[in-house]
DNA sequence: CGTTAAGCGAGACGGTACGTCTGGTCTTCGT
DNA sequence: ACGAAGACCAGACGTACCGTCTCGCTTAACG
C-alpha cells in the first residue's frame, strides 16, 4: 500500500531543506523583523515561487522550521510526584534560549495575521499545552490535585508566564524562576494559616 | 520657572489630535497590520512629515493613543482584604474587550522592534504593574501574604495570563477567569491537606 | 551568433510601449514641468519600478519615447546645388511645432543633469548634426564652399538659431525664416561689393 | 517727487544682499539642479519667509543675482568698421567662463516655467540683444550691412550659436570662435565668386 | 513716547513626488 | 510538473522641498 506517486517533478527535498535552514539563518543574523521572502529565496538560491508554492507566508516557513527542530514529541516522564513532575517540566520548558528569537517572531506574525495564529496555536503550541495537561491529569489521578481546579486555567498560568517573560525579556526564565512558579501553584500566595 | 518657549511657529495640538483619533479609527476599521502611515496623514488631514517630525513610527503614534485613552493613574482603593482587593482588580484589569486590537497591535511591534518594547514597557506596562504592585505590598503590610512569596513573580503571572488569553483568544478573559485566577494564586493548587 | 537568451521572464513589450506612450501623453497634456514618474507608471498601469528597472529618470523615459517616434535617420535627398539643398533642410528641420515641448523638455533636462546632457547629446542630437554635415560635404565635393569654412561652426549656427528660437519663442521658425537664415549663411551680411 | 515711505519696519538691505550672495555661493558649489529655497535661506541666516516675499522663485532670485552682478550697461564703442566692432563684442560676450552655471540654470527655469521666461527674456537677455542691435544699426548708417538682411536674424544667429555652445558645451567659445562666426556672418560660406 | 504696521528669523504645517523596498503573481526556459 | 530566474503590478516606506502659516521680536514713522 504505497503512495501513489504524482506525476511530473516530485517535489525537491533539497529545496525544502535549503529554504527552512536559510531562513533559520537569516533570521538567527537579521532577526524576524528583517527576514522577507526574498532574502529566504536567494540565500536558499530557489526561486520566489518555490517558496509560495509550499508556503502562505514567510511565518509559515519559520514555524515549520521550528517543529522540524523541536522535539515533536515532548516527553513527561513520570516522576512520582507532582512537585517533582512540575519542576522537572518547568525547568525543561523555560530553557528557550536559542529559540527565543524565532517564538517572538512567530508569535508577532501570530498577532498581526489571525490565519498564521490558528496555525500556530493548532500546529506548535498545542502540542505544548498538551504536555502539560498530561502531567496535571497524572497527578489528578494521584489525588494532589484541589478538585476544583480547571486544568486549563493551570496551564494558561504556566505558559502565560512563559511568554509575558519572553516577550518583555524584564526577568529571567532560569532555574530560579522555575521553583518560584512551581512553589507559587503549588501553595498559593496566601500565608500557611 | 517658566517653560521657555521655543521659536518658531508651536506645535499645532489640533493636528496631534487629529492624528491620534484617526490612527485609532483605522485602527478600529482595519486592524492593526493594515495601518499605515500613509493612512493615517490621509485620515487626519495632515501631512505624513508631521507625523514623522513627533513620533517614531506608527507604533509610537498608537501607544501615545492608547496612553492618551487609557487612565494614566490607575486606582487601586483598598477593599480590605488581598481576595476583595484582587478580585476586584482582575475584573477590571481583564475587561479589555475594546482595547484588544490596539493592545495586540502594539505587542507585535514591540515584538519586532526592540526599541519599541522599551517604549512599550516603561510607558505603558509599567504602570499597570505598579497598580499590581500595590496592592501585593498593602497586602504584605496586613500579613496577608508569604513572607517568601515574590511579588514580581506574582505581577508576572497575572500579566502574563492576561496577555496569554488576550494573544490567543482561546479562552474566556471574564469573570469567571477572573475568579479561577484568584483562586489559585490565593491557595494554590494543591489539594488542601 | 544568437543573441543569448537570459533565463527568467523576459522583459514585456507591452509595458514598455504603454510607458513611452503614457510619458508622450502625459507630456502633451499637462506640459514636461508637470510630468512625474507616478504620473506616467499609474496612465500606463505600470508599477513605478518597471520604469526604474529599465530607465534612470523620467528625461530617459522622454529621450526613448522621441527617439522611438523620430526618424532615426534623416534623408538628405541630394537636389543637386548647395542652395536648395540647404533650403530644403531648414524646412524639414524647423518644422518642429508639435515636438517643440518635447524638445524643450528634454533640454532643460540636460542643461541641469550632465549624464543626461550627454545622453541627449550622443543619441539624439548627434544624428541631426551628421545629417546637416552630409550636405556641407557634398557642396565641398562640388566645390560650393569656400575652403577655409568649418563645417562644425556652420552647423553650430544653423542648430544654434534653430534651438534659440524654439527655447525663447520670440521669432517664428517658419519658411521666411529659413531663407533668411539661408540666405545669410550663403552670401553674409555685408553689402555686395 | 519722492518715493513715498511705507509705514512699518523697512525691508532689510542686509538681507537682500545676503540672499543674493548666498544663492550665487550655493550655485557655484552645488550647482543649480542642487539649488533649493531653504537651502539659500539656511546658508544666508534668513527666513524662508523673507526670500518667499520679495521673490517668486528660487529663479527670480539667481536672475536678480545675476543682473546684480552683471553690467548693466553693455558698452559698444564705435571701433570705426563693422568687422571691427563685430569681433570686438563677440570676443566680450563669449567670454562667460564663470557665468555658465548661472546662465545654463536661469535657462533651465525658462524652459520649465514660461513666466520665468519672460521675466528672463524682458530683463537680461533683451539688453545684450540691444547691444548687438546697436553695433548693427551703426553699420547699416555706414553702409556696410546690406539692406535685405534682418537685423533681428543676424541677433539670433549671433546669440544661437552662444547659447548653443554654452548648452552642449561641445566646442569652445574662445576667440577662434569668434572669429569664424564672425568671418562666416560677414562673408558667407560660400567660395567667393 | 507709545502706537501702529510691516519686516524679520524660526520652524511647523498640509502637500506632492521622489526613489527604494517588499509582497505576491506571472512567464519564460531548462531539468 | 517542478525549479531557477527574474520581470510584473501594486503600494507603503521615509525623505526632501515646496509654498504657506503662525509665533515672538525688531524697527521705523506717526500721532
Amino acid at each position: 500500500m504505497t503512495e501513489q506517486r504524482r506525476p511530473g517533478r516530485p517535489r525537491s527535498e533539497a529545496a525544502r531543506r535549503a529554504i527552512l535552514d536559510a531562513a533559520m539563518r537569516e533570521l538567527e543574523e537579521h532577526g524576524y523583523a528583517a527576514l522577507t521572502v526574498q532574502g529566504i529565496a536567494a540565500r536558499a538560491g530557489v526561486g520566489k515561487q518555490t517558496i509560495y508554492r509550499w508556503w502562505q507566508s514567510k511565518a509559515d516557513v519559520v514555524l515549520d522550521a521550528l517543529i522540524d527542530m523541536a522535539d515533536t514529541h515532548i516527553a513527561v516522564p513520570d516522576r512520582g510526584s507532582l512537585p517533582e513532575d512540575l519542576m522537572a517540566f518547568l525547568k525543561a520548558t523555560f530553557d528557550q534560549r536559542g529559540r527565543r528569537p524565532v517564538l517572538i517572531g512567530l508569535m508577532a506574525q501570530a498577532l498581526l495575521d489571525p490565519a498564521f495564529a490558528r496555525a500556530f496555536r493548532d500546529r506548535f503550541l498545542a502540542s505544548r499545552r498538551a504536555a502539560m495537561r498530561k502531567i496535571l491529569e497524572r497527578a489528578a489521578t494521584r489525588g494532589e490535585v484541589a478538585p476544583d481546579i480547571d486544568p486549563e486555567t493551570v496551564i494558561d498560568v504556566v505558559y502565560g508566564v512563559l511568554w509575558y517573560r519572553l516577550m518583555l525579556n524584564h526577568a529571567p526564565l532560569d532555574e530560579t524562576a522555575s521553583s518560584q512558579i512551581s512553589d507559587l501553584l503549588l501553595r498559593g500566595i496566601t500565608r500557611d494559616r
